[in-house]
DNA sequence: TCATACACGAAAATCATTTTCTTAGCTACC
DNA sequence: GGTAGCTAAGAAAATGATTTTCGTGTATGA
């Protein structure tokens, strides 16, 4: 059940002129070949329907019913990962909504596939460690910064996140030994964010960087870099579906905090919880 | 190219005995039926191929083997939008990222789903309109507010976005006709935005809710309720998709407004965009 | 140059699908 | 109650698509 098309592309080279041609029709026009008989896909590509026939074998498709098969679910599950849209002006509700899904799960897939869990694992480890966590990003990744926060507080870990860049220096340099410091950046150049770390790192805290794939400035500074996805050009506003794939690394790592220390950590969840709803109970609601 | 199978289920309480026991066979068996022949699929659910066939007429499929595609594709599009992973102890490092990613992409597409074009249109027409916008939010939401405000910022509106609580009160409070007011909270239950929303309607602003789908105080209070998914019961510290749904929402949103006034909008983008740097560079970095 | 092997297409055989024809059961109207 | 008309559904015929067989032509190597 791999990748059909792929092994079609792949095996290319090595097969005969005749099948040559009908592998390059049909890498080339999958979706057209999925409605086409095995007929006027011989024709189409000069050959006869034998040929055509023989070369399903080959690729132990199952006959030609099964490559249209496997062409088909293969082509299904393409458009979903398909290129990322361009927002321009005029669209309608429609098309900004699926264009938007379209972005955001693109985002969060190809992060997922960008993630190196070599170093989410060195990344959890200095959470895990850290005495206290300074969290640093500015704007839209302050957003991010803050989210991370209050997921960590909740957990009854010591962490900081600050907006104000002076806040974020201050923080940074009573940061020592055995605490952590985490930047978020796109770009990976905010000045802000790059300066707050650097103190960090100065005082001999570990640094973990979260920005784009990429040579940046930020993750060269970083002990451990950790990626998201970066956009094509000209994506209008990349920092949409930036936020979104940020979050979703935010997620992981707060869950592999969580789950690797389940049974300290759940009750502390719990606890929070609970009291947030007692507080608001005691005052009469 | 719409949902087959789904069609199917719909449909089958208006059917013919014999195509009542064809479709129960397909929806029951969609993964076999894709492999199976007419004959095969007619001796398994005691018909005649004949009458097969007419029943894929009747659902416009062109044909049994149009039938078999479109269920293929549909199949293949299953497992992507599985049922949500729930994340428990010892999991490893690995498995929490596919598990995290499926969830997150889950949620945005159920969100997708959701949304209603009718009421998003009302809402970008009360804050295209509006001379002031608060944003609520506590907690989790308490970020997605921050981030809508952030954006809404940059594109020259009068917005704010209070965590405090008394500071939402206060800020709703000298609301009037012609504001709009936006409540975040994913139970649609949090007191403290339940409060400031209320405040504001009276104070006559528009109101806007955005909380998980189904009956709940905020969204019966707002004039336009907004709903993101809502997740399975049992779903651990469900707010983690729950704010990517949110985040998800507040980008269409936001993408709704600049694409509708896109000669507007757009500069100002830029302009802020630019102000930025230009601030940083005088700094002389 | 001949033998062998291989690629390939034509056509036959096979198999699946659709259509037509027929029957049985039902309803409504005489 | 009987009969005409309707519908559902299967049997069988017709159609159409796919696979296999077979034969030809070409290339390769002895």
């Amino acid at each position: 059940m791999s990748d059909l098309l792929r092994s079609i592309r792949e095996q290319m080279p090595e097969l005969n002129p005749k099948e040559q041609t009908i592998a390059a029709f049909i890498t080339e026009h999958p979706q057209l070949v999925v409605r086409l008989g095995i007929t006027e896909l011989a024709d189409q590509s000069q050959t006869s329907a034998a040929t055509v026939s023989r070369f399903c074998k080959n690729f132990h498709a199952g006959g030609f019913a099964g490559l249209k098969l496997q062409l088909a679910t293969e082509l299904a599950l393409q458009p979903a990962a398909d290129s990322y849209q361009d927002i321009v002006a005029g669209n309608t509700l429609e098309s900004i909504v699926t264009a938007m899904e379209a972005n955001h799960i693109r985002s969060i897939s190809d992060t997922s596939r960008l993630l190196d869990p070599k170093q989410l694992a060195r990344a959890l480890d200095v959470l895990r460690n850290a005495g206290q966590i300074d969290i640093y990003g500015v704007a839209t990744s302050g957003v991010v910064a803050q989210d991370f926060y209050q997921k960590l507080v909740r957990i009854g870990r010591r962490a900081t996140a600050f907006s104000d860049p002076h806040m974020q220096i201050t923080s940074a340099s009573i940061l020592g030994e055995g605490d952590t410091a985490f930047a978020i950046s796109y770009s990976g150049e905010t000045p802000e964010t790059i300066d707050a770390l650097r103190c960090a790192k100065e005082r001999g805290a570990a640094t973990v960087s979260l920005t784009k794939y990429g040579p940046n400035t930020l993750s060269s500074l970083a002990d451990i870099p950790l990626y998201t996805s970066s956009l094509e050009e000209g994506m209008r506003r990349g920092d949409m579906a930036s936020r979104i794939a940020q979050l979703h690394v935010v997620d992981i790592l707060f869950t592999g905090l969580v789950t690797e220390s389940f049974d300290e950590y759940v009750p502390k969840l719990e606890q929070s919880f609970q009291m947030v709803k007692k507080y608001r109970k005691e005052k009469g609601r």
